[in-house]
Parts: C-alpha cells; structure tokens; sequence
DNA sequence: GGACCATTTCCTGCTT
DNA sequence: AAAGCAGGAAATGGTC
C-alpha cells in the first residue's frame, strides 16, 4: 500500500477508531434543546456520526431510510451475508479491514459487539427492525445513541424494556453476535495501529486541525491500553491518567456524538462521574428522554421542521416515562457534593498532566489561566453533569456568576481568560502543598 | 413543600 | 463574520 493511498482513506481508518469530529453539534444540540424535531435528529445523529466517521455522509442514513421505507423483497443493505463472518476469520482484522488498496470500515456483522461504534449499533437496529418488520416508533431513542460498549452492558431486561416487543429478539441477536466473534479484536487492532502509524508516520502529521483525533487510550478486555504514538497536544495525549474500565469490561465512553474525544474523557477520568474516581457513571440521560414517535413514513423530514421552535428558559427536565430503566442501569447516585464548576475547572488546573492540553495557567502565582480547549472544557463538565448539551458559551456564564461571589476575578481584554478569585481555595502551591 | 443555591438556558447587545 | 464577553431573566435540580 502507498504512502497516498493511505492519506487518501485515512478518514476511513480514523472512523473506525475515532468519533471526536464534531460536524453536527449545532444540529445536535438543536434537537436537545428543542429546536429540532425528534424525527429530524434521528436523521441528523446519524449523519453525524458518519460524518465523523467517513466521507460518505449518506450510506447509513440511506440504510436507515432504507430500512424504515422498504416493504419490498429486496436484500437489505446491511443484511450480513449468508457466508461465514469473513473478518472473524482473520484475527489481524478487526473495526477495518483491508481491500486491494484501501481500508473499508467494517460492518456490525463483521465486529464483536463490543467494538460496534455507534453506526454500527445503528445498522443492527437497522437490520433487525427490518427483518422482524418492527414497527419504529415503539423504538426508544436511547437505544440509538449507544456504541457497542454501552449496549454490551445493558441486562436482558434492559433490552426487553428498551425495544419493547423487538426485545427479545435483539437479546438473541446480540448473544449470537457475541458468540460468533470471540476474538480479542481490539488488543490486535491497537498492535495493528500502531504497526500502521510505525509504517505511516505522516499519518500523524496529517491529521491536524480538528477533524479529527485519534484514540489515546484503547480498551482491552477491559483493561485500557494508553496509546504510544508519541503525539501530544491537540491530537493525542500521550497516556497519562488511565483508568480502570468498569466491571463488566466495558468502558461506556462518552455518550454524546458531539461531545469530547472520548480518550480525552479518559484521561480526565478523575474528573469524570463515568471513572471510579466519582463513583457514579456516566450517561446521556437526556437521550432517553427523546422517545421518537416516528413511524417509518414520518420518517421524511419535512422542510417545516427544519425550522426553529422555540423552547422555554432554563435547564430542561431530565426525566420522562418509560426511560427510567435505562437511566437506572445508568445512574447510581446524584452529583456529590462540593463538585461546583469552579472546583472542576480548578481540578484540571491542577492536574496539568493529566488535563489534555485543555486549559493551562498563565500567572500560576496570580490564579489566572486561559481555556485552550473551550468547547471540549465544557463537554467534558457537560459529562460530568450529564448534560449533553453543554457548550462553552454556558459555562462561561456560570463562570460569570462567580465574579459577584470573587470566587473568579475579570481579567479583561483577555479572551478565554480568567482568575481565581479571593474566595476559592485549593489551587494555591502552598495550599497543595498543604493538602498533600 | 418551600426556600435557597448553583447552575442552565436563552437572549440582546457589545467587543475583539 | 465569528467567537467571545457581559449580564438580565427565567427556569431547573438538588439540598436543607
């Protein structure tokens, strides 16, 4: 394989380890907010997604259409093919596999479920509404929001609740799964990777900006892996801050398709109410909210629903009926105390090994510090209170706030800059020092 | 159940 | 033009 090819289907690669492009927030955050019509998001998570994930914006949405229009015999298109599973049968090949010349993302039939990302999980969805004709507007929109990791860890009863009359079938459909693909495959894809960026180097030059980022830290058979690429920055830390995965094996992940890398979630775990560090976990319990009531012709987005609705002020409610079971799987405990935004922001101050490139001190001695990653600052304090929908632009209101009680002070002029004010703690040298 | 706190959300206007 | 800042207003969730 040449240099070229590779750079040309990196996007391909980088979908199958990747997620952190964030090409529809502003739609996501829309339809969280209310803007947006439940059915327009189911269109628009999914394209999400694979924009993040592949240049070709319109296969999954196409196959989900596909299958909530289709009432024909055709073959679906994400039918798994009557031959045996080919990946499986290769243990070097696990979310990509190669062709002559280039890396093809791997379908949901192809990977253990485990190593479903969430298109994949989509696309199962997907087939299996087809095939047992289920009728889409029983479906939870919770179930369409979850990577593999996440659904690998939801119980029988779960599944029942959450897909309703389909429930069963999709239990048996996910043990088939997991049975027929027994193979470690992510310890050898993370080998794979990196015997590819060995082989490759230019790849990590060339995925600059924010298109993209590569995983930090792989998890193993539940254990994570930190990634040694040798990058730092923007692109990828350099593994500091790893955590074990929950018990069951599973790492749950970040669950927002915008919302920050979730290697980044990882090396933040000890701010993240997902780690054992905070006991509780994390989830996009907002998501379970949003039963869409679509049937498969309401599918099509209609040009009106495209338009803005207003939604009322303030934080939206959390829970509906129905999703309960989801959350309960999901939830444990409410938010300790003492988490206050001032003291999370203050928490990735202080662990500047750990805290990803995202904010850093510019006057130590003064308390002042600058946001180097804003919006990814606020995703990960928007998972920390699960809220999907954080974005800098609230935080740094409720970072306003604080000037009134001089737990910050202005510092004008400065964008992104901000100071300790006479009324926090815990982030002096001689406090630490103390503390320690 | 109500008061209170700490945000969260939305908004308009302004500045960089 | 986009992003960030400022701060009012109204709303929520959690705690007491």
């Amino acid at each position: 394989m040449k240099t070229s090819d590779f750079t040309s289907h990196t996007s391909q690669l980088v979908s199958t380890f990747t997620w952190a492009r964030p090409p529809g927030r502003r739609i996501y955050t829309d339809l969280l907010t209310g803007r947006i019509s439940n059915r327009f998001f189911f269109c628009c998570s999914i394209q999400s997604d694979l924009m993040s994930a592949s240049n070709d914006l319109s296969s999954i949405l196409t196959d989900a259409n596909w299958t909530m229009y289709q009432t024909g015999t055709m073959e679906h298109p994400l039918t798994p093919p009557v031959t045996a599973l080919p990946v499986m049968r290769d243990p070097q090949l696990t979310n990509i596999q190669f062709t002559s010349d280039f890396l093809v993302p791997l379908k949901w039939y192809q990977l253990a479920p485990q190593c479903w990302t969430k298109q994949n999980v989509l696309e199962w969805i997907s087939y299996n509404i087809e095939e047992s004709k289920f009728d889409a507007s029983m479906l939870s929109m919770a179930s369409c929001s979850m990577d593999g990791s996440i659904l690998c860890q939801l119980s029988r009863e779960t599944l029942l609740s959450m897909f309703g009359p389909l429930g069963e079938r999709m239990y048996h459909s996910l043990q088939d799964q997991k049975a027929k693909s027994g193979v470690d495959d992510l310890s050898t894809t993370y080998d794979l990777l990196n015997n590819l960026l060995d082989d490759f180097p230019e790849f990590l030059t060339m995925s600059g900006g924010d298109d993209f980022k590569l995983l930090s830290t792989v998890i193993v058979n539940g254990e994570e892996k930190a990634n040694d690429f040798g990058i730092s920055g923007d692109k990828v830390n350099t593994g500091g801050g790893l955590t074990p995965s929950s018990d069951n094996g599973y790492e749950s992940g970040s669950t927002s398709p915008d919302s920050l890398d979730s290697s980044n979630s990882r090396m933040l775990s000890f701010l993240n109410p997902s780690s054992p560090e905070y006991g509780g976990s994390d989830s996009d319990a907002e998501l379970s909210n949003l039963h869409f009531p679509l049937s498969a012709k309401e599918l099509k987005v209609e040009e009106e629903e495209f338009k803005p609705c207003k939604r009322s002020r303030g934080r939206p409610r959390k829970l509906s009926r129905g999703s309960e079971y989801f959350i309960e799987a999901k939830k444990n405990k409410h938010t300790p105390r003492g988490s206050h935004l001032w003291e999370f922001i203050r928490d990735i101050l202080i662990h500047p090994e750990q805290n990803n490139g995202l904010m850093r001190w510019e006057d130590r001695r003064e308390g002042v510090f600058k946001f180097l990653k804003s919006e990814a600052v606020a995703q990960l304090w928007g998972q920390r209170k699960k809220n999907s929908s954080m974005t800098y632009e609230k935080l740094s209101r409720a970072m306003r706030y604080y000037y009134k009680r001089e737990i910050l002070e202005r510092v004008d002029g400065r964008r992104l800059v901000y100071k300790f004010g006479k009324n926090s703690s815990g982030w002096k040298l001689g406090e630490m020092a103390v503390a320690m």
